[in-house]
RNA sequence: GCCCCUGUAGCUCAAUGGACAGAGCACCUGCCUUCUAAGCAGUUGGCUGAGAGUUCGAAUCUCUCCAGGGGCGCCA
């Protein structure tokens, strides 16, 4: 947007400095800060600071305004914008603003839920997210890795990416044994209840274990199981597929309610025997260490990388009775998924920043085994999501929050609001309103921070529905669409020739600078951008609501107005878009 | 011992190396015969953990400390 304006400005400020003696310099451009209206800016400091070097005698902050006033003068006002002027070493120019708002707006209602999109860049990326484990409970914990890698799955994509989503669930384990050993111990035969299976599967887990506490001379028939589905004995393997599916079915289900989808399973159980095989290939290349049966098989990193001081360590890729550990199998899987996919661009493995170390290791192993792919695999780290006092959530401990506790509570309590806002709405339309509300509260919190950063999880913050919050974003998002309603809908065009309100102008900036947090957002791979982006938009729509009366006002503002309330709204749904967060009509 | 992350208002967090460091929560005061009050306006709140350095300019980059969290050869 007014890239063609930018250039020819530029060109010829560095005309009217080269006139003046002054080469080979470089702009860097900013927006101005916001004060009541818009524009670009340039400093003129790294100029000035330029000459001091030369030896030119000048103090730079007064050179700089110096040169920003003399370029000023000299230029004019240029064409597309409104009014130049030099303020504290910097260059202003402001927009034509009623041009500017124009462009903006017809941009968004043409583009509609494309605006913001990046063009195709025909590069397949593969995001790996949400390893669930099987026969375990699913708590809140884990929804970070879902919440986070869905999200930044929807800004790849939308920043133009071909983007393959991967699960990778950790179907096979000592967990798993232990639960199938007390399952046919002592639940033989029974089904986990249609609307609570994840919890009784975490249950019984949680059982499994305080038998096992009790009763440490039990755990002999565990291993022993164990042995008998390493040999893969029918009945067992029989067992442990019906049972597995039970989880599975759950995941299923939450993974709908929190629109959350996968292109692709990759499952632990599917990679245990590969990973054997690459363990044989790496000691064969003289890469892995077998110190088998005295102890495991090991990659000694720094040693083969001739380091000195110790980085990547020793990983342990097998153990010394043969059976896989996560490393074994994180070695297969990275190999499978390209493999599966040749001609990934990225393969990216959202996974808490506990396994930053492990993942360096890995890809590090397979780059000296000679993959050239393993430089394109990327750990996306995030932080923890811990109860407060900075205690962790684990199922051995009982201190978790169970995702389904946590989305029941938030949808009543979402209910409850509506109940009380807008009783007229129909049953069905409460429902949907509380199911949008309270999976975007849940959502929220955990995107709207950098990925490094823990998340304290507390019920009376996770269903607080004001302030900086998911529901305050799709409360904007439904004035708008009210507005609209009863303004008849999207006028087809309407020129701009009134003078707008700081507020509509605000927004205007905002909604033009939406395309571009998404590429930052993508680069960086982080989502917080476009949840800051959101929340700022809902705000100052806002701020606009109370400032600017849309349906009273006299054309051409009415008609004006009502296509920057569609603008608007467009945005804060593709924000929310990217975020996976519902925007509804009414609330 | 080595490595990584974090430190900003009472609390939770923002801030492409740029103009006076901004929001929300909490507290207090107002605003529903005008488009949904899940809202808005206002008040209060800061030596950006400390110290040096780089730079015209540092919350941001570098170094040294301090504090908290995490990770380091057979857990995942």
């Amino acid at each position: 947007m007014f890239e063609a304006e930018k250039q020819q400005v530029e060109e010829k400020i560095l005309q009217i400095l080269r006139d003046k003696g002054i080469q080979d310099v470089k702009l860097t451009w900013g927006w101005i800060p916001f004060n009541g209206a818009w524009g670009i800016a340039a400093p003129f400091f790294p100029v000035a600071a330029q000459e001091a070097r030369q030896g030119k005698n000048v103090q730079v902050p007064i050179r700089a305004q110096e040169l920003a006033e003399e370029v000023a003068r000299t230029l004019g006002t240029p064409a597309g914008f409104e009014r130049v002027e030099a303020i504290k070493g910097y260059l202003n120019l402001y927009f034509s603003s009623r041009e500017y708002a124009q462009r903006v707006i017809d941009q968004v209602l043409k583009e509609g839920s494309a605006f913001g999109k990046g063009t195709r860049l025909n590069q397949q990326v593969m995001v790996e997210f949400s390893q669930p484990n099987t026969h375990k409970a699913f708590h809140v914990g884990h929804l970070r890795s879902a919440i986070l890698g869905d999200s930044i799955s929807r800004i790849l994509e939308f920043a133009g990416y071909d983007v393959i989503r991967a699960n990778y669930p950790g179907d096979i384990g000592l967990h798993v044994i232990k639960w199938l050993w007390n399952y046919m111990k002592f639940h033989a035969g029974e089904k986990p209840p249609a609307d609570a299976t994840t919890r009784w599967m975490g249950d019984l887990y949680a059982e499994a274990n305080r038998r096992l506490e009790e009763n440490p001379e039990l755990e002999s028939e565990v291993r022993a199981l164990y042995a008998r589905w390493d040999k893969r004995d029918p009945e067992i393997v029989q067992l442990w597929e019906e049972t597995r599916e039970w989880s599975l079915q759950g995941f299923r289900e939450m993974y709908k309610i929190l629109d959350i989808h996968f292109d692709i399973y990759y499952f632990n159980s599917m990679v245990e025997h590969p990973g054997k095989e690459v363990v044989e290939e790496l000691i064969q290349k003289g890469i892995a260490r077998d110190e088998r049966p005295e102890g495991p098989v090991i990659v000694k990193l720094d040693e083969l990388l001739g380091l000195n001081e110790e980085k990547y360590r020793v990983l342990v890729i097998l153990r010394s009775d043969n059976t896989a550990l996560y490393a074994t199998e994180d070695l297969a899987l990275a190999k499978r998924k390209f493999s599966d996919y040749p001609n990934l661009h990225r393969s990216y493995y959202v996974v808490d920043v506990r396994q930053s170390l492990h993942f360096q290791q890995v890809f590090k192993t397979l780059e000296l085994a000679g993959y050239e792919w393993a430089t394109r695999c990327q750990h996306i780290p995030y932080e923890l999501v811990n109860l407060p006092g900075n205690v962790v959530m684990a199922s051995r401990e009982g201190t978790v929050v169970l995702l389904e506790d946590l989305i029941r509570e938030a949808t009543s309590r979402a209910l409850q609001v509506v109940e009380e806002k807008n009783p007229e709405l129909t049953p069905e339309q409460k429902q949907q309103v509380a199911q949008a509300v309270g999976i975007g509260a849940i959502k929220y919190p955990m995107l709207a921070r950098e990925n490094t950063k823990i998340v304290t999880f507390d019920w009376q913050t996770a269903l607080d529905f004001n302030g900086q919050a998911a529901p305050y974003i799709q409360y904007a998002h439904v004035r708008a669409s009210s507005i609209l309603r009863k303004g008849g809908g999207i006028p087809t065009e309407a020129a701009i020739n009134y003078a707008m309100m700081p507020s509509e102008l605000q927004l205007i900036d905002l909604i033009s600078r939406f395309p571009k947090e998404v590429q930052r957002a993508a680069s960086e791979l982080k989502p917080l951008h476009i949840a800051n982006a959101a929340y700022e938009l809902a705000k100052t729509f806002s701020d606009f609501y109370n400032e600017c009366p849309v349906l009273t006002a006299e054309e051409p503002i009415r008609n004006g107005r009502l296509r920057l309330v569609a603008a608007t709204r467009q945005a804060i749904a593709n924000a929310l878009g990217l975020l996976g967060i519902h925007a509804p009509e009414v609330m």
